[in-house]
RNA sequence: GCCGAGAUAGCUCAGCGGUAGAGCAGCUGAUUCGUAAUCAGCAGGUCGUGGGUUCAAAUCCCAUUCUCGGCUCCA
């Protein structure tokens, strides 16, 4: 009996039936079946061991398939857990799967404590193990053999997790004398993996609830060459020289001081000039869109937020009320700008004429962030949306939904950012009582979201439990220099606030209406979205953005003063910089310019004086040639218009 | 909030039981210079904070604050 088997070049092939993936590789090509990690099955990956039995697409897989890495990654777990076992008898292992880069295991050190210091010797023990060239090998086994083996282990993680599958569908790998849980699949054996790095050590919670016992997760990555990691290191330490705290430090953007408090940033006067310009830049978007601004203030009455539910879903976890000489009155740190601009909505009665009401603001709120989870810009306590709240009729949503779907584009367009994913967040269906509002609703929402989504051709993914607790949101997320996805612009459909702060409108039926809101900041908040692109640009802003424009630099004290002329004129057309009239050689100056990464150095000297011109250097890019000054602000203007 | 690591001059870091160190930045002086660091001198820290052990603590122990890596959370 043969199998007829499909390559993914379209030709097919036949075997006998029972044929091993590695049979396979090796009838195409030998090199092929050097490299060979796994085989895709109709979809599914399968160990190259493993014998096929029906006829079936296949694509075997190496390094260079995503799926072939995380086959990988998977197996060094498991060589992980082996090393583990060895240096550290009696551990109780959690689970260890492959990640984006790398891999993790989560264990029971038991009374053991351990730190990044002991990670050398479970890499070296992990090389050890890899040159055996141990196979990877399967074995389907029974529930109650399954449960056997790790009682006798005393493994109450493997215990818990063999509780919940079903009995015939159990597989044990085993390389060498480890044997774990594992439905697969593997690479062939050990020996493929040559590099190895553990990278951290953290504290993971069981099955990630917080109720359960904390684990240690050790956290690493593997490559089948030196080579690969080195570069894998360099990218690393590429990636951190890009880290906006490092950056806002460097190019004194922010600062964060212990007697502020925790999560509070302090913007200094080059990180105030980049956020300003980046205010503007919305303001014009959005007055041009039709938005009205409004300002108000950075404290509530608590009756605000018990009427929108922020007090009841995160009272308790929040900054607690401010008292007054009043003993009965109480004001909260506004979390949200929502309930102050539906009381805007509510000082006059409205038409639906008058809808959709587009009412924006650079709220700055306050939220209890968990003290672990600040993290420089990016997560603090007190920051500034860019938010609007737009009431409008049910049937104006989708129509709205889509125009700040363009305006979140635009604003990621102009700066760069093609690298986003689009999150529509949902409820989650398991978990209904963490939301307020009624069913019907919700669904109407959901739909909607998603309609405008597809309408503007957006590539979305459904995360389900992402939603806002009054309503589904639409997320756009950008991930940072290390890899770590942060949510920025975000547009939610509310159907449940108008309802709890009985706002209304008159229809063209003379009876009275429930209006509908959407919630949305393109840039999210104003300190993450810097954060992000801090990062994304390593700190080089686009001309429009950046703190100090140009740097005029005088070659001796000699041309200070044509220096300072030509310093007043740019200043003169409100072209930001400095002028470095230091007594320093031109090499200095320039050397200092060139890492606060300013973008234009205009060098002056005898030659420049005597002509009214300027010498100009770019950012990284070296001499450009002397033009005349006025030459110079002419093409500036050109170059620095904001978008 | 939880697990682990850390905090030394403005910045980056060394020192890890025996009277606080370097480089850069800063200040002063010399130099007047043509595209990524001119030279010399000076000054600068109750070693995060509070307790304890010790003849002696930056160094060891405890607590606390903040930072970092994750986990949980994220209106």
């Amino acid at each position: 009996m043969n199998v007829k088997i499909s390559l993914p070049d379209g030709s097919q092939r036949e075997y006998p039936q029972g044929v091993k993936g590695a049979d396979i590789a090796l009838s195409i090509s030998e090199g092929l079946a050097r490299n060979a990690l796994a085989i895709e099955v109709n979809g599914e990956v399968w160990d190259l061991a493993r014998p096929i039995t029906n006829d079936a697409s296949v694509k075997i897989l190496t390094w260079n398939d995503k799926s072939g890495k995380t086959t990988f990654w998977h197996s060094s777990a498991h060589l992980l857990a082996e090393a583990l076992e060895a240096l550290y008898p009696g551990v109780k292992f959690g689970i260890g799967p492959a990640i984006d880069s790398g891999f993790y295991y989560d264990v029971d050190l038991g009374d053991r404590t351990f730190g990044e210091g002991d990670l050398v010797a479970i890499e070296n023990k992990m090389k050890e193990l890899a040159k055996k060239d141990s196979a990877y090998v399967r074995k389907d086994v029974s529930k109650t053999e399954a449960l056997d083996y790790f009682n006798k282990k005393a493994d109450p993680y493997k215990i818990e997790l063999i509780s919940g599958l079903q009995d015939g569908s159990i597989t044990f790998y085993q390389q060498g004398n480890f044997v774990d849980l594992c439905k697969g699949p593997h690479i062939p054996h050990t020996g493929f993996i040559k590099a190895v790095k553990l990278t951290n050590v953290a504290g993971a919670y069981w099955r990630g609830d917080e109720k359960n016992k904390m684990l240690t997760r050790i956290y690493g990555i593997t490559f089948p060459k030196q080579k690969e990691l080195d570069e894998y290191v360099h990218l690393m330490e590429e990636a951190k020289k890009r880290d906006h705290r490092k950056l806002g430090k460097e190019l004194e953007l922010f600062a964060f001081s212990e007697k502020v408090g925790m999560g509070l940033p302090l913007w200094l006067p080059k990180g105030t000039i980049l956020r300003e310009r980046l205010e503007q830049f919305m303001r014009k978007a959005q007055v041009r869109a039709g938005y009205d601004p409004v300002v108000t203030p950075h404290i509530g009455g608590k009756s605000l937020y018990v009427t929108s539910g922020h007090y009841e879903k995160y009272g308790k976890d929040s900054f607690q009320p401010i008292h007054t000489p009043d003993e009965n009155e109480e004001f909260l740190l506004k979390p949200m700008n929502c309930p102050h601009h539906c009381e805007i909505y509510k000082t006059k009665p409205r038409s639906y004429r008058d809808l959709p009401i587009r009412l924006a603001e650079f709220g700055t709120v306050y939220r209890y962030e968990q003290s672990g989870e600040l993290h420089g810009l990016t997560r603090v306590r007190g920051f500034t949306q860019d938010d609007a709240h737009i009431f409008c009729r049910p049937d104006q949503v989708k129509d709205e939904f889509i125009k700040v779907i363009d305006l979140v584009l635009h604003v990621f367009k102009s700066l760069g950012f093609d690298n986003y994913t689009a999150q529509v967040s949902l409820r989650d269906p398991a978990n209904k009582q963490k939301y307020i509002g009624q069913d019907h609703l919700w669904d109407k929402a959901e739909k909607e979201i998603q309609e405008a989504a597809d309408e503007r051709g957006l590539k979305t993914v459904a995360v389900e439990g992402e939603a806002a607790f009054y309503g589904p949101k639409l997320d756009f997320m950008v991930k940072d220099a290390l890899g770590r996805s942060w949510q920025l612009g975000t547009i939610q459909v509310d159907y449940n606030l108008p309802q709890r702060f009985e706002l209304e409108y008159v229809g063209s039926d003379n009876q009275r209406h429930t209006p509908v809101m959407i919630h949305r900041a393109p840039f999210g908040s104003l300190e993450r979205f810097v954060a992000v692109l801090i990062e994304h640009c390593a700190g080089n802003f686009p001309l429009w953005l950046a703190p100090d424009q140009i740097a005029v630099l005088p070659i001796s004290e000699r041309f200070n003063d044509y220096a300072a002329k030509v310093f007043d004129a740019l200043k003169a057309q409100d072209i930001r910089g400095l002028l470095d009239d230091r007594d320093e050689k031109i090499g200095r100056k320039i050397r200092d310019a060139e890492t606060k990464k300013i973008p234009f150095m205009l060098i002056v000297g005898e030659r420049e004086a005597a002509e009214n011109r300027v010498a100009v250097r770019k950012h990284g890019q070296g001499d450009q040639g002397s033009v005349s000054l006025d030459e110079f602000v002419n093409n500036f203007k050109v170059e620095c218009a904001a978008p």
